[in-house]
This record gives structure tokens, C-alpha cells and sequence, in this order.
DNA sequence: CAGCGTCTGTGCGCCCGCGTACAGACCTCG
DNA sequence: CGAGGTCTGTACGCGGGCGCACAGACGCTG
């Protein structure tokens, strides 16, 4: 058996579907990935509540992740999402002890957890993990920003699209499972609204949906009808 | 003469207002400050337009700015406020070449420029600056968030209310000159609704404007009149 | 002090999304 | 197969903010 092999079938060191631990070297990182646990995060599990100390910092690894802003009314605004391109405790790496927002399962799946003390301490002599994260960082704060316009601006139905085509890449799979009533919370809107907004775009043979399941049938449909935030978005992903 | 007042009048190093420069020890920061120079910024003046790169960095020392987020339509949404206690170029501390916002000069004033890459240089071996700088990313990266709650679920009195208690605390005085249409571009709303958010104001006696001079009256009923977005947004700045 | 540009006050019709409410469709489980 | 729960479709009136438009007030400048 050749010695790489090895390597890559070593069930301590898998190779992650995550994008930030995938990039780093396990080698060079033995004592970080030694605080790794996987985990199994069922849909609606609730990571950390808005402005609570953030005990765990989460590396999805086929789940995905709703960040809620908090108003008033309860529920809370979505003002980004995580998936295996990103992690949840962005702001422990940026030293904050509290968490802005509430994070909420929206794709349930498998995750690497680390406790945050053990994230701070490894980040603290680790530059290139610092950048990593850095970079993550900007990506969560332009993305807040860009979601912010989009809420204000744009109509329910752009809105919408928009927010299942990031849903979709995230999630990586053309169908998913969501109720209408579910989707309402994420965009803080009535789910009246969000029902004549998919109905729309079911008519348009963009979707199809039914008793909480969706499928995307036309991605590059979506995109038209989408407003431009999704692409403003996306590019600050792979940049 | 006392050998510690020639440091403080020594004009290479002048007490900062900033409150990031503040908290550098001059000492042990001899090559960072060597790359600032002091330059005035007249209303209007655009910083950064969004989405290109960040050619210097600013650490406003009287002067103030919005953080603007476009949409289709010219003028953008303000996402974020950088008085005396931020930085203009938090995104270059994260690591990224360009601005995700347009930064433009609302209350005229100095403050220091670096370039922005001197001041990567610097970044890349002071870590006491990194942290220093993190917070700050983390103190946008929150404001924007709620700010998104904001523009979304709140009256626009509210909203103005808060704008102006933001305002207030960045150019710390009780007066300052805002016309109604421009702070409806910040607000992303109309004039008229302006108008009609500041009679009710004026008429219930929190504030006082004509032709472009605003004045605050009451500060306690103002908050009254904000919404809680002001009092989280504060608090991160305190912290 | 006359004229002009800027800032403010206000009116009107429009429309998106809200709050609420209820009926029908579908699934599950007893 | 019947009952109950969940999800979806749709209706109705309300209201905040929009777009537009115009008149009045103010202040600078020549």
C-alpha cells in the first residue's frame, strides 16, 4: 500500500468537505485538529442564542447554518449562511466572547466542533490560520451588508430566488426541505407572502414545491429572477 | 521644562483623538506612526468607492463617515457610522484588496492616512494591532447586522431617531448640518418622509433644524423615540 | 434690495407587504 | 378508514413608504 494512501484513509485525519480545514496542512496543525469532534446536528438545533457567549465554534462538514439577526418580535432576520465553505463562531476568531447573532440548523448534517478556549489558543500561534479566518470574517461582514440592501430594496420575489440559490449552493443538491412558513421566518416576512412569491415562480417553472419540499428545476431561471445581491455575494466567496 | 511635556507637545507625536492611535504606545509603534500623515477631509469627499480596491487607510480624528452599501439605484444604504473610536479600512485588516462599501465624508474634519500598504506591513508584525483591529471588525460587522434588523422592521421615525443619536455620539457636539434629502439617501427613504419623521420630532421638542442645521433638544426623549437597535449598537463599542 | 438657488412643507395616487382569517389538500397514525 | 395535525392557497382591509410634483421660506450674492 502506497504511503499516501495511508494518509488519506487515516480515519484521524480524514480529508474534510469543509473548505477552511481542508486547507489546512494536518501536519502542520496536528494540535488543532486534535480539539476536532464530529458531531450530528439535527434541523433546528440552535447553536447560540444572540449576545450569549459562544462556548463552541463549528466547522460544517455537510450541514448547514442560518445567522439571525434578533429584532424585537422574535424570530430574527437571516443575515448570512454557512455551509461547508465557512464556519459558525466567526467572532471568537476575531477575539469577541459573545456571539451577534443566533445560529440556527437549517440543513442538518455533520460538523466539526472545537470548544472555543481551544480555538483561541491554537489561533493565537497560528498567522496562517489567523488569515484564514480573517478572510472569513470579511465575508460574513460584506455579506451582512449586502443582505442588508436586499432587504430594504429589492421585492419579495427577488428576494426569494435569491435565497434559495444560496441555499442551494450550500446545501449542494438541487432539492431540499423547507415549509413555506420556515422560509417566511429567514426573509421576516408573512408566509402569505412567501406563498404568492414561490407560487409565482412555480408558475414560471423555476421551482417546484410541495408540503416542504423544493426543487430547483431552472438554476439559470433563478438567476434572472434573482436580484443582483446573490451574485455580489457569491464573488466574495471564491475570491 | 519637565521632559514628559516635550513628549506630549512633540508634533511627530501628538496626542490622538482617535481612540485606536490613543491606545498605540508611541514607543514601541515608532514605525507604524511614522506612516501617517494628517490630511483634511471636506463633506462630500468619497474615500472608497465600494468594490474597488482600498488604496489607504484613515483613523478619523474629528472628522466622520458613513459606510454606504449600493443597490442598483445611486446613493446606497448606510450600513455603518467611523467617528473618533474606528478606522476607515477595516477590510484591508481582514486581509481583503477591496472595499465592500462606499465611504464617504459626512462630517468635515482631520483625520490620519496611511497607506494601505504600509500599513499591511505593519499588520503583518504587530499583533496587539491585530487584535486592536479585530474588535473593530467585529464592532462593523455587528453594527451592519443590525442595522439590516433596522432598516427592515422599524418606522422610519424610529430609525431617524437612532440615526440621529449615532450621529450625536460620532461628531460629538449637539449641532450639525444635514439637509432632509441627505439624510435620506443615508436612510435609503425620500425627503418627504424625512420631513414628516423630523416635524414629529421637532414638534414633540427632541430636536431643532433649519435649512440644514440640526440641533439636538433632548437626548433622553430621543432615545425614548429610537429604537433598541441604538442601545445594542452602542454597547458593542463600550465592550 | 432684487434675484436666484437651496431647503422645507405638503398633497395625491399607488403598491407592496402586513395582520388576520379560513378553507382545502395532504400525510400520518391510531 | 377516520381523525387530527400540518402545510398550502387565498381573501380582505390596512398602512407605511414610494414617486412625483409644486409652492413657500430662507439666505446668499451681486
Amino acid at each position: 500500500m502506497h504511503p499516501k494512501d495511508t494518509l488519506i484513509r487515516n480515519a484521524s485525519n480524514p480529508p474534510h468537505a469543509n473548505r477552511i480545514l481542508a486547507a489546512l496542512s494536518p501536519k502542520a496543525n496536528r494540535s488543532f485538529f486534535a480539539g476536532l469532534t464530529r458531531v450530528e446536528l439535527p434541523l433546528g438545533r440552535v447553536l447560540c442564542e444572540a449576545r450569549t457567549a459562544s462556548r463552541h465554534v463549528y466547522f460544517p462538514d455537510g450541514c448547514m447554518m442560518s445567522l439571525l439577526a434578533m429584532a424585537e418580535r422574535g424570530g430574527g432576520l437571516e443575515v448570512g449562511l454557512v455551509g461547508c465553505e465557512g464556519m459558525v463562531g466567526v467572532s471568537v476568531a476575531l477575539g469577541a466572547a459573545t456571539s451577534p447573532v443566533k445560529v440556527l440548523v437549517q440543513g442538518a448534517g455533520s460538523a466539526m466542533r472545537m470548544s472555543a478556549t481551544h480555538f483561541r489558543r491554537e489561533l493565537e500561534r497560528n498567522r496562517s490560520l489567523q488569515r484564514t479566518l480573517d478572510r472569513c470574517a470579511y465575508v460574513a461582514m460584506a455579506t451582512a451588508m449586502q443582505i442588508a440592501v436586499c432587504n430594504k430594496e429589492h421585492l419579495l420575489e427577488a428576494r426569494l430566488a435569491r435565497w434559495l440559490l444560496m441555499t442551494q449552493d450550500r446545501v449542494g443538491s438541487d432539492r431540499f426541505r423547507f415549509t413555506q412558513q420556515f422560509i417566511a421566518l429567514m426573509l421576516g416576512v408573512r408566509r402569505a407572502g412567501v406563498n404568492a412569491a414561490a407560487g409565482a415562480l412555480q408558475r414560471r417553472g423555476l421551482i417546484r414545491y410541495s408540503r416542504g419540499s423544493m426543487q430547483v428545476l431552472d438554476r439559470n431561471g433563478l438567476l434572472a429572477a434573482a436580484c443582483s445581491c446573490y451574485e455580489v455575494i457569491r464573488q466574495l466567496d471564491d475570491a
